[in-house]
DNA sequence: GTAAAGGTAACTATGATAGTTACAACTAAT
DNA sequence: ATTAGTTGTAACTATCATAGTTACCTTTAC
């Protein structure tokens, strides 16, 4: 079980942006870059400009960064295509017997527990900004 | 995209092991305290077998720890349920332009990122006991 | 030998993903 | 104003993992 390539592919979309400030950047070239069909593309755009990341108009071509790459870090991008839901990382099942200790108490137990780890996880993706991966992308 | 329940239903088992010493706990009773099939538990038996952390036998009713719950972290559960594999929480798309700075330095840019941000989450995990979430289960 | 239990294969239903086609809406250029 | 090019999005498909279920073999205890 893993986090949707669509998180991988957005963070593809904006260094592209970034670095390669010449190109058009329609959805049909960026696909040509990330290796899949334009659509895919701009669905993720879509997410990336109602997040306020980029600027996107229907009809006109090519996207552009709402703000600078430092100001840009791999968990907003996480949080604008939805990778992963708030506090949804660990899913706990449904139907624990309410006539069991342990069926009652389990998810209690351990949903602060994954709550922390999701978070430990997310505090990493919040340290790293869109301007630190493309430094390492030579031109 | 979420992890299995497979994983809180394992830490689900084996709460239950530590607890309730006294009963058969055998699948079916399990089952019957997690809200599921007899089947579903088995199968997560069988991995935490072989990883291990529980002794269990064909035929025989039951299944017991096979060390202390101290000594049990739920970063070892979750490894032997498999809840993800290793260094794989974060999917990269497969087929990048080799043609493109950015495709051909993508993977290498972001790889790193991932497995520090999995790392971080499980250290959480390696940080919690067995027996830390069964101390907070009222008998 | 028999009853009870675990181990496991096989099948189904469900849900998310990713790819694809199709088309409406929009913009810019002429 | 028309047209070409582009984005936005719905709809459909194929694929995959999960979780539930039935069935049956094997193993153990008595």
């Amino acid at each position: 079980m893993n986090i949707s390539t669509r998180f991988a592919v957005a963070i593809h979309i904006l260094a592209l942006l970034e670095i390669d400030k010449e190109s058009k950047n329609t959805s049909e070239w960026i696909a040509g870059s990330v290796g899949t069909n334009p659509v895919v593309i701009r669905r993720i755009t879509s997410m990336l400009g109602k997040a306020g990341l980029i600027k996107v108009r229907p009809g006109v071509a090519g996207a552009k960064l709402a703000r600078s790459a430092e100001k840009i870090t791999l968990l907003d991008i996480y949080l604008a295509v939805d990778a992963v839901g708030q506090d949804s990382l660990f899913a706990v099942h449904d139907h624990p017997s309410p006539d069991c200790p342990v069926g009652r108490n389990i998810a209690g137990a351990i949903i602060p527990v994954f709550a922390l780890a999701q978070h430990a996880m997310e505090d990493v993706l919040g340290q790293v900004t869109l301007a630190q991966i493309a430094s390492q992308i030579p031109v």
